[in-house]
DNA sequence: ACCTGAACACCGTTCAAGT
DNA sequence: ACCTGAACACCGTTCAAGT
């Protein structure tokens, strides 16, 4: 990537932690431009659609959320407290910017032409382990679906974006409503 | 009301449905007016906002809901079941619109400036009431507010706006996750 | 190879002028 | 008293022209 380029994806990168952070992943992305001292044509070169540029800013976080998925998949854990510990962790994910919950909804649970992003699928994927662990050992309910399991979170999220102190107890009554014999 | 002002109205009223049903609480409202046949500063006149339309549309719909809290707060009803019933009630009601939701969540149980409508306000009530009667009678948990729960209720429907179907099911899970010695 | 910025399309909202 | 529709503001997206 020649010097320029290289720099500009930077700035734009940085702006736009800026801007998510402050208005929502729906924030101007002509705004974005502006601030990174680009044309707005240099945004959609460097991201064609808003959702590279919310994975860009997202890039080092998606990453340990995904090391923290392979890590709980390790036999040594229980089945049910490493799936509790996971989706609580997919929670706190969804709410990092304003907006991010419905991203989530959108790209990855329901049926978008588009092919999910490596990430979505990550996702998605280390959610059905942890399930069929839980479900192997006897400890949840099999009425849900891996779908609708992460759906709901998500919709915590997109709950409580405003109040999100209640979001980990929202998912706790998600959680006794799994369990089998609480 | 002038006679040309109620035509117009009730035009706005049905085309709006029309519009709310195929594109969302979202749809253009300059093209509701448009198809409406009047201009836009009419629709503005009579519906200052865009909730102030989404309501005159599901007017009926509401005083029916609102009908049927009264009744289910008849002390012959089981204090469970009737909360219940009036839960998959509301929402299937959130369901009516894509975005309906979204709307109810922001203008009922987030903090908003504006006075919320009386209808809003009916609706958390009895939710109230039924919650605070099925806690007298010890069936469900105090682990969770009021508001929080209405909140997973809408939540719920925020998740399931494409495939509704699923939307019963994930509000089952809830109440299982709410109820006591299930 | 990459960037600029004008151009187009679309929307919400207001308000002076008209009836 | 009510309606019209132009005007303004804002945004996303594309693409010909420039370097």
């Amino acid at each position: 990537m020649r010097a320029d380029a290289q720099r500009n994806y930077e700035m734009l990168v940085e702006h736009a932690k800026l801007a998510f952070a402050e208005h929502g992943v729906d924030a101007s992305l002509d705004a974005i431009a502006r601030r990174a001292g680009v044309a707005s044509g240099t945004l959609y070169r460097h991201f064609p659609t808003r959702l590279d540029l919310v994975e860009a800013t997202l890039s080092h976080q998606i990453a340990d959320l995904i090391g923290l998925g392979h890590h709980l998949l390790l036999p040594t854990h229980d089945p049910f407290t490493a799936l509790s510990t996971w989706l609580h962790a997919t929670l706190h994910h969804a709410l990092t910017y304003r907006g991010l919950s419905a991203t989530l909804l959108n790209t990855t649970l329901d049926h978008t032409p588009e092919t999910p992003s490596p990430w979505h699928k990550e996702l998605l994927d280390t959610t059905t382990h942890l399930l069929n662990r839980a479900r192997a050992a006897n400890t949840i309910t099999t009425e849900a679906t891996d779908t609708e399991i992460l759906k709901t979170v998500t919709a915590i999220a997109w709950a409580t974006r405003n109040a999100p102190d209640q979001a980990d107890r929202l998912l706790t009554l998600l959680l006794n409503g799994l369990r089998y014999g609480r």
